[in-house]
DNA sequence: AAAGATTGACTCATCAATCTTT
DNA sequence: AAAGATTGATGAGTCAATCTTT
């Protein structure tokens, strides 16, 4: 009474499986200096751009919604890694500035990262790498 | 000053992203019967189980924090899928019981699910979701 | 009116602390 | 003391409503 009938199903619960415990993973390594995946994603945003951005452009970089930046950044500032300031081209928006141990926080935080990331992927070799990212993009990119 | 220096960097991303792309489209379906996919997990688990399960046993099958499901069967409850009620063998243990309204929507949601997931995995054929079922056995199974 | 940010309410996950029953 | 469940705090995401500034 528990065989699977269809032909496909499963394969959506093996995706998101890897990708759980590839996060769990890269998360636990993070953690050690304080920082979230989230939290990296953001730091490193701000890094590309210069260090700092309006939230509305962090949010669209992002890809989420607005007031979850909102609450991001309040963590991020409680952290210490980012400050708000005054944007001065548009009085309304506010820019998320890092700091100098939120730019400390990036570097330590990018190289425990990949090397998460290398262990995580230890167990494929460069050729099934390259052939998962295929399948992968490939999945990724089918809009229904 | 954006190259990618390492060799595997990014593919973490690329997982993290299908997983992404794929959970909110098969949630997107599941929301059409009030259904989310950690509920329809825990249904699922309910008939798989003969309709009830102690809330202990229905965390370990979900692979979840007991707390989790505590909140959990809260919500299904406050849905009218599930019912507390006291367990005969352990007067500490609680029972989910799935009622009706449960089951009828675990047979809609389970549809939906599996509908979904072939569309989502419509761009692939049928060699190409061989191998990366292969990968991400691989993947998830490597434990550092 | 529209844009940027915030606040509040919700789902889902974790951990830590607590309460009851064994 | 240990097991089962709950509660509370926190992180991360969503949406809807609100407030200020343009």
């Amino acid at each position: 009474m528990n065989e699977m009938p269809d032909g496909v199903s499963g394969q959506a619960a093996a995706v998101l499986h890897a990708a759980g415990v590839l996060q769990a993973h890269i998360e636990s390594r993070l953690a050690e200096v304080g920082l979230s995946l989230p939290k990296l994603m953001a730091l490193r945003a701000l890094s590309q751009a210069g260090e700092s951005l309006p939230l509305s452009q962090l949010a669209d970089r992002l890809a989420c919604v607005k007031s979850n930046i909102t609450q991001l950044v309040d963590r991020l500032e409680s952290d210490g890694f980012v400050t708000r300031a005054a944007d001065p081209n548009d009085r309304r928006s506010r820019l998320a500035v890092m700091t100098a141990a939120g730019r400390y926080a990036f570097e330590k935080g990018s190289m425990l990262h990949d090397q998460a990331e290398r262990e995580a992927l230890g167990g494929l070799d460069a050729t099934e790498v390259r052939q998962l990212a295929a399948l992968l993009t490939k999945l990724g990119s089918h809009h229904v």
